[in-house]
DNA sequence: TAGATTGTTAATCGATTAACAATC
DNA sequence: TAGATTGTTAATCGATTAACAATC
């Protein structure tokens, strides 16, 4: 029904590259084109769409504009998405100023964290005591969470947000957090991925100097 | 040969995993044991060691010292990972700070950036401009790069990252780069990531909801 | 019509998991 | 020996890609 999780993704990187396309005038694409923007083969383009039921028309392609309103309703980007922030530390406080967050739609409303230091309740987006986050997220109704504090405290932390309602939950504490099938969790983890670059580089490596 | 992509990330989850027991004292662990710690299943566990050639004990699991030391000279963690950020903007500055890298043998040794402010040659981990990003690269001999500069710049700069001789890079620029087969890219996606948690709980809660 | 492009079915590929023989 | 655990082969699952019929 909803196509596989890699599908999501790439109909929102869809989306993106036909609102350049639109900025610069275009009318309509072919998979092709768009297979080409996003690095992606034609065929997955389609499949893609196929998957969401989004048809264009044989021979001529797709309407952009057409594209995009079917897009928006399946991805689901026409309201303003609110989301909060638990753990104001590096990064924590670096997404809180990403600026795609913003011109995709999502407004972080808050952050909250246990140091009393961190505390900013004036800030343009401001940061609470961790014993606020309940109240806040059941009165504002707000239902995704970054999760950026440290692997010790980030099962804790988990289950109060989930507690107070979090849905959907953007993890980057390298630790397997436990909950229901109820919330989507979906982990980033930066070490990992920076160490499979190390492994990678360092394999090649030894590839070229082991045929020496 | 050397496995798959994500087998290399669980053999450092592993390696995480079995410092941990070490320190708690235990001299050996099941595949069990590790699946649990790790939340995959044992299978998985032993089909990856498998596929790098460590094997264990029938029925005696395996020595955790002896393991370790295999998986240390497979990841090639024992020398220090030297690697630059390029983009000294929020998550650039966030990845400078960022203590798991430390931790795990790797330095960042310096970041590189255009704008004039963010320069800063004594602090603890030096932010240079861009300019000498190749100089110092080449005389450092760095193979590693962080990219955390915006889409715009993202593949120039890329391509200066490369030419001066670095060999893998984590990209955070929401970018398909243009790379050759030489240079390992890994992709980051962090608005992705978060549409991803976003797209899923709404069509958790419109299941819901047409399911009343 | 002829040609181009979509949309879908089938084939392929890769990764995970199940089953089980080997063996300590 | 009996029982437990590894290590591997085969089955399954899921996602991508190829092939091609439909059709504008």
């Amino acid at each position: 029904m909803d196509g596989n999780k890699n599908s999501v993704i790439r109909l929102l990187k869809y989306k993106t590259i036909l609102l350049r396309f639109r900025i610069l005038g275009f009318k309509r694409v072919f998979s092709e084109n768009l297979a080409d923007a996003a690095g992606f083969n034609s065929t997955q383009v389609r499949k893609d769409f196929s998957l969401f039921g989004i048809s264009g028309y044989r021979r001529g392609g797709y309407q952009i504009d057409e594209l995009l309103c079917k897009l928006n309703s399946i991805l689901g980007k026409d309201v303003l998405q609110k989301a909060v922030i638990v753990g104001a530390g590096h990064i924590g406080t670096a997404l809180m100023k990403y600026k795609s967050f913003e011109s995709e739609g999502i407004q972080i409303t808050a952050a909250f964290d246990v140091d009393p230091e961190k505390i900013n309740r004036e800030g343009n987006i401001p940061v609470y005591p961790f014993d606020e986050l309940k109240d806040f997220v059941r009165n504002n109704n707000i239902k995704i969470g970054i999760l950026a504090v440290t692997e010790v405290f980030a099962q804790e932390v988990f289950d109060t947000m989930v507690s107070a309602g979090i849905k959907g939950v953007l993890n980057f504490a390298p630790f397997k957090l436990k909950g229901s099938s109820e919330t989507f969790i979906n982990n980033v983890d930066l070490l990992g991925e920076l160490e499979k670059v190390i492994y990678f580089v360092k394999s090649a490596e030894s590839r070229l100097k082991g045929s020496k």
